[in-house]
DNA sequence: TCTTGATCATTC
DNA sequence: GAATGATCAAGA
């Protein structure tokens, strides 16, 4: 583990100096293992770029860089430049959904300073050949946050209504809710329509890909 | 080909 | 069991 970077800055220009290096090499100058696929290691890539930039200590409720409020965010990109995949939020509270407002949920907290670091991460490519891209430090533009705001409302009016176990991954423009957990036939409580606590299946939010590709896009033609 | 729903490792 | 870090893999 790195030291903490102590202003915003500091992270970014630590996190440019990574860009263009691979994995195998930034694993290398850690001495942390590659695995040969990330099957049982979906968490890897994020783990690694945690330790080199030198984020806290993995606390619950907190971000990355606690100081900083920065949540750093890996992104699988391909030749494009497209992500690759979604991007996980944090996990739905499901039990006291009228106890919860936007200005001080999760989803907001989370999204409020992120660093999206890209990973050129074609198929084809072993984890150790992937690439460090250029790292860039967000914050939702007010359009961007209405985007998700509405989602969010949108999913929680469902929630609080006991119907959280209908909502699927094709509802929301921009941030999805989809199931989360050890195996399909998790449980945890959550609101029911009667209005008491049942078992249902746990979920979490998600960016879309086509949301933080808008994201990769403009900062791009900022800095051109 | 793209997305959705499912799954994996680790920590506390 | 819940939250952290995500990607896998089957079906649309």
């Amino acid at each position: 583990m790195r030291r903490t970077p102590t202003t915003p800055t500091e992270l970014l220009s630590r996190a440019r100096g990574l860009a263009g290096l691979t994995l195998a090499e930034l694993a290398g100058e850690l001495s942390v293992s590659v695995p040969a696929n990330l099957r049982r290691d979906k968490g890897w890539v994020g783990r690694l770029l945690e330790d080199a930039l030198g984020a806290d200590a993995s606390t619950a409720q907190a971000p990355d860089f606690a100081e900083l409020g920065i949540e750093l965010k890996t992104l699988p990109v391909d030749a494009t430049g497209k992500p690759r995949e979604s991007t996980f939020v944090t996990c739905v509270e499901l039990a006291h959904p009228d106890e919860i407002r936007w200005e001080t949920s999760h989803v907001r907290q989370k999204l409020a300073r992120v660093l999206f670091i890209p990973v050129l991460s074609e198929t084809s490519m072993s984890p150790g050949e992937r690439l460090v891209g250029q790292p860039l430090l967000w914050q939702p533009t007010p359009a961007e946050e209405a985007l998700l705001q509405a989602d969010w409302e949108g999913h929680m009016r469902t929630i609080r209504q006991g119907y959280a176990h209908a909502i699927t991954a094709r509802d929301g423009r921009v941030l999805q809710i989809r199931p989360k957990g050890a195996r399909a036939s998790s449980r945890v409580w959550g609101l029911g329509p009667s209005g008491d606590l049942e078992l249902i299946q746990p979920r979490a939010y998600y960016l879309r890909a086509g949301f933080t590709a808008q994201i990769i896009a403009r900062s791009f033609a900022l800095s051109t």
